[in-house]
DNA sequence: AATCGGTGTAGCGCGTGAGTTGCATAATCT
DNA sequence: AGATTATGCAACTCACGCGCTACACCGATT
């Protein structure tokens, strides 16, 4: 059971926008180079968080990514809502289930269950909670 | 975000095998006609299953699969840490990790504190519990 | 010993997630 | 207008989860 690696890298990237000073941009490639990935490949999580209008993005000279929401103000349980399928087995979909007890099933509301407490404990932080204290990230980004 | 489909597989033989009466086998061809799925691939999460020592398997005639602990005794938390890869996040494995933060890090500890959330809820229920009640799986085996 | 009814497992193919490559498009500076 | 610095995205490749096939192996019955 793993969050998809969009998942993942769209809250890298949120951490690391939201490290820096209030309004401040980075690029896309300054972003993949600090944590290791094409440009290429973040960038298409860049514009799937502008398509859910947590960064604006900017093309050009001058241009890169910022921040669109202040970190106080983004849940945590609400971006992975978004950004992920939470269907955690077949049967919570009734178009994909092929299961044949799943319209009397004690499992699958356990699981919804599950996966409600998993998203609580989510909803109470938000982006700011998650910015490095010790500043282990400035750190490393003025390091480079 | 999904449990691995043997997981869920898991999940229905041990609710297949629990909706028996007590003691009682049913063969891997069996329950896989009545998941709908190939014989051969049930066979895999059966195997997984027996290693764990959650059910006994017989072959030859007159052999077959049946629960090796007391539905009340089998703590889904338990079995979901057993039959899942929990690290939801690749900086949970110190192996894996390619994250530059990873080693201060508050989303981790988030992400854990969810991970723990969802088990907590996990941990409650038993395979007795997830029996069904209306008995449409009995239903279902005996129009069978 | 052969047959029947069972499980065990290696190897294979497919679909999808993940990451890359290449090029298009855009915006600012000179 | 051209150069530079930026994002956007289609098409591609690869790895792996998933489910299948084929055959091996097993144990009871005849």
């Amino acid at each position: 059971m793993q969050l998809t690696r969009y998942t993942d890298y769209a809250l890298r990237v949120l951490v690391y926008l939201g490290s820096a000073e209030s309004g401040t941009t980075a690029s896309a490639a300054e972003i993949a180079k600090f944590y290791g990935i094409s440009r290429h490949h973040l960038s298409k999580v860049v514009s799937m968080l502008s398509e859910q209008e947590l960064v604006i993005a900017a093309r050009g000279r001058g241009g890169g990514i910022r921040l669109s929401v202040d970190p106080k103000d983004l849940c945590i349980g609400d971006l992975i809502r978004q950004t992920e399928n939470l269907s955690i087995v077949e049967c919570f979909n009734a178009e994909t289930n092929t299961c044949p007890i799943a319209s009397d099933c004690t499992l699958e509301n356990l699981l919804q269950d599950a996966t409600k407490a998993f998203l609580a404990v989510l909803d109470k932080m938000t982006l700011a909670d998650l910015l490095p204290a010790s500043q282990a990230l400035l750190q490393i980004r003025l390091a480079r």
